[in-house]
DNA sequence: TATGAATGAGATTTCATTCAT
DNA sequence: CATGAATGAAATCTCATTCAT
């Protein structure tokens, strides 16, 4: 037993394994409590239930990607057409960076939030990262549709394409375990779904 | 009570509706039993157990689905260049409409499969569909490298595509409910996807 | 399946290889039926209940053997001494081997109701039966006692002699497959079995 | 409600009783924790399943004894004829009132092992004993054979002897409740059975 | 004769959670 | 900070049995 390590922390590693072994739902706390060396009572000490220990692991690197990908795009201030392309080209480079380092650094707790979530209120995370991207690129798309003569945005495409860009990085990150070589994949794709969201989310009226 | 239909029928009705609520593990099938109207021995009349009752409803609609996916391409006959194009472009309006029409006529079914079976055998379903599609795609995309000079497949990005076709189809039923617009909708993301595919598959030596 | 065999009997071949396998209370009935070929609604013709069912194998050969027992003493009339110690040593040979041809002729019917009779009402069949081989004795030893001078009957020894005799056939049975043998073999055990008798039963005074 | 006695001891002894008059596989656990004055969860608490509470009653004893049938004869040191004749004169009434004692000490233990045990992995407990003694006396007996002139042993003798000195015991425990007054039948059946085993297990050849 | 369907009670086991110490 | 004990509810599943057809 590693007694130098504190019994939170070991509480924390056991539930790791055993959620990304069984899932939420199936997960035993008795389990987690018996590989961590201690009592079901010690976990309700840390933890105030099941829920709140998941959220443990998940919560905070789940909050600092959401800040990532709020921060990145500020989408008070009115832009020109160019400008917005001038953003959107050098934008999602460094964007990207960030976010597969996050990624990368978090990965444990981003697979259980991922692909493990199912009956926690993290399950629906994944759509909640894609209404953010959706209602961020919402607001360029209208201000460039109004920019643009005879054009609308079309709606179902727009978040298609955020559900898309965030698959992408999940996809990732669940099958390429190089977090640089991710990076060079990254920019690739991004690239070319720079080029090809124009094309789409806007259609002739 | 539902006297009318069949208790089997209505057994897998109430399934349903608490595999859609609660997914698999949490569901009870106490509380099936009771919408149902009949007790928990009734259900073990006709289903060998929890998970024979969800593989009841999702069971064809996916093999169905797996036959149409695995029909639509003969990866057997060496095609010339050309040959592919005209197949990648026309092949995709009549395969795609195959599919959707399938997956709209099992609505219900798709959804417990698609979101809803972490716990049974088939939880790896859409892992399963991907890898179809990949391994569909890579025969031709080996087969297109070999005939263009300095040209390699980049596994990743098949793959990845492979993802990205399949999410397609998950996210158009997960949020398009009237099928003829889906089925222009896809048409017009199969457009893209081809040339994607084109375009992130094959790269310089 | 055995068409040719009427149901009824298929059940009981059935019924006999379950209840061998797991015991009474741990066979099912729902097995016993479907190695028969029928639905359990058929077992209820022909038997009352599982008790029932497990009688029609056991009873009829446990009957048949009381009878045996208790036919082979007649304790009404008086004997001398002389005509008791004839009776004892010449029956043994004849009841013995009728005994032996009964068991044998109903192998696997003793089998279950010696072995595999708990939770029905056979479950104390070797106590009846040395009850029975008791009582036979009884009248006997304490006729004797009377004709010789200061001796009385070991009530203990007196039964438990009755329980050796009786497991030695159970014995015999469940360790002998050959009947020719089990003859030879109880032969000699009951020579043994009648001079302890003389020498444990009767004590001095 | 007990509650001087602790949970676990109450659980103990409530199943000893349901044990007692059901049957280790119709016993109901519902009805033991019942009984005990706890809720079904607490006897899990205590015990793994079960079969591990019935081994919690059984066990021991029944380790007990094994090691007092082994300890007693040493079958390594070849013996002279007189020395063995000795040895089993003497030896018998030692061992066996220690025998008795402790099968008396553990009573009730005892009683379930014998005939309640069926469905666990006790079921063969007597034939496990059975099997001790039979290997402890051919030992003997096969030394015996080679020092004497024209004999040989009679395995089924042996092992038939083996089961009635085992039987002898049980038949004991669970007919005569006084412990001393069975040490004196015992003495006497021993006696008796010392004497005939010469004569039953070996045979010319 | 036998089926197919259903009952209703019961089985063992596991769970997250609580709490006095 | 942690234990050991216990709760109480719920879980899935199996059982012998019944009965209309």
């Amino acid at each position: 037993m590693d007694n130098n390590k504190e019994t939170k922390e070991r509480l924390i590693e056991s539930a790791r394994a055993e959620f990304s072994e069984k899932g939420y739902t199936k997960a035993s706390l008795r389990k987690i409590c018996a590989d961590a060396g201690v009592t079901t009572g010690a976990l309700y000490f840390f933890f105030k239930d099941k829920e709140n220990l998941f959220a443990a692991i998940v919560e905070q690197p789940f909050n600092e990607l959401k800040s990532l990908l709020l921060g990145h795009f500020t989408s008070e201030k009115e832009m020109s057409l160019s400008e917005m392309y001038a953003h959107i080209d050098g934008g999602h480079d460094e964007l990207s960076a960030a976010l597969i380092h996050h990624l990368y650094a978090n990965y444990e707790a981003f697979m259980l939030l991922l692909t493990k979530a199912q009956g926690t209120r993290f399950e629906s995370a994944v759509d909640e990262m894609v209404d953010m991207t959706d209602k961020t690129y919402r607001a360029m798309a209208e201000s460039m549709a109004r920019q643009l003569p005879n054009k609308q945005v079309n709606s179902y495409m727009l978040h298609w394409l955020s559900h898309m860009i965030i698959d992408a990085f999940i996809h990732l990150v669940t099958h390429e375990p190089d977090e640089s070589r991710a990076v060079g994949i990254m920019s690739r794709i991004m690239d070319f779904y720079v080029r090809s969201w124009v094309e789409l989310v806007l259609e002739g009226k």
